[in-house]
DNA sequence: AAACTGGATCAAGGGCTGTTGATGGATCGA
DNA sequence: TCGATCCATCAACAGCCCTTGATCCAGTTT
């Protein structure tokens, strides 16, 4: 099995995934490119309860994705934009290792294998 | 909300996502990276049962993210690199995104902000 | 101090998702 | 044709995740 040497774990890329992976907190992330927001903001952007907000904002928050910061009574989240870096390297290691290894792939455009570009490690189990 | 304008829909990226945020298809994933495989081998080399693998490859299957061949009795699956390709384009774009809107940002590599280097688009609700 | 507001947290419930063992279809060898 | 192998699919069960409403805490206002 090939696993990615990348400095983001594979458990923490997975908890990323994970987050980004549900409708609502998507629509977050979306709501959250623009500027940051305080959860009541929020609330009256997507029409959705206070509770359920404060669960999804924690979920992606302790996935890393988001930051945030108080303000008197209000609490500001935003984007953290080192994680999405990371999370996007993660997965642009794993698509190289998919053109490199010779897989089926019907871009016109990929680039050249280049030996070395990639990064391997083999793992036992 | 900012909306992703992508080529890939947000609903198939999340589908993607959502495929990818399990750590048995994670393994799946690092496993035929290396080169396609039938089940019966993924079952050796994981230790696992064939109903489970059958049933996580084709989660994985429908998400577009692995393609199969018949072979006789067997079937092999590889990886799909065009959908790795469009997911990593797609969480490229948030994280560009993420990054010319003035999020707080620990990078200190981060490109400088080229105005309609990220297209977006306003939706309502 | 008392009332109010923004937000986190909790418990209960429902629904979705993964696991397991069994069954059935398709292909191949004898 | 019969048995064996490979794999998908099914039903039942278990566990996890999301939702909902209530409660609690912190900071602010009066």
């Amino acid at each position: 099995m090939i696993v990615l040497d990348h400095p983001l774990p594979s458990d923490k890329a997975q908890a990323m995934l994970k987050a980004l992976a549900d409708p609502l907190r998507l629509k977050l992330v979306q709501t959250l490119a623009s500027k940051e927001h305080c959860v009541c903001d929020l609330t009256d952007a997507l029409g959705q309860a206070q509770s359920k907000l404060s669960f999804h904002l924690k979920v992606l928050k302790d996935a890393g994705l988001l930051l945030d910061r108080q303000e008197g009574r209000w609490i500001y989240y935003r984007l953290n934009a080192s994680a999405f870096q990371d999370l996007e390297s993660w997965l642009c290691t794993l698509t190289k290792i998919c053109k490199t290894t010779g897989q089926s792939c019907s871009l016109s455009h990929q680039s050249a294998p280049t030996p070395g570009s990639v990064a391997l490690d083999a793992l036992a189990s």
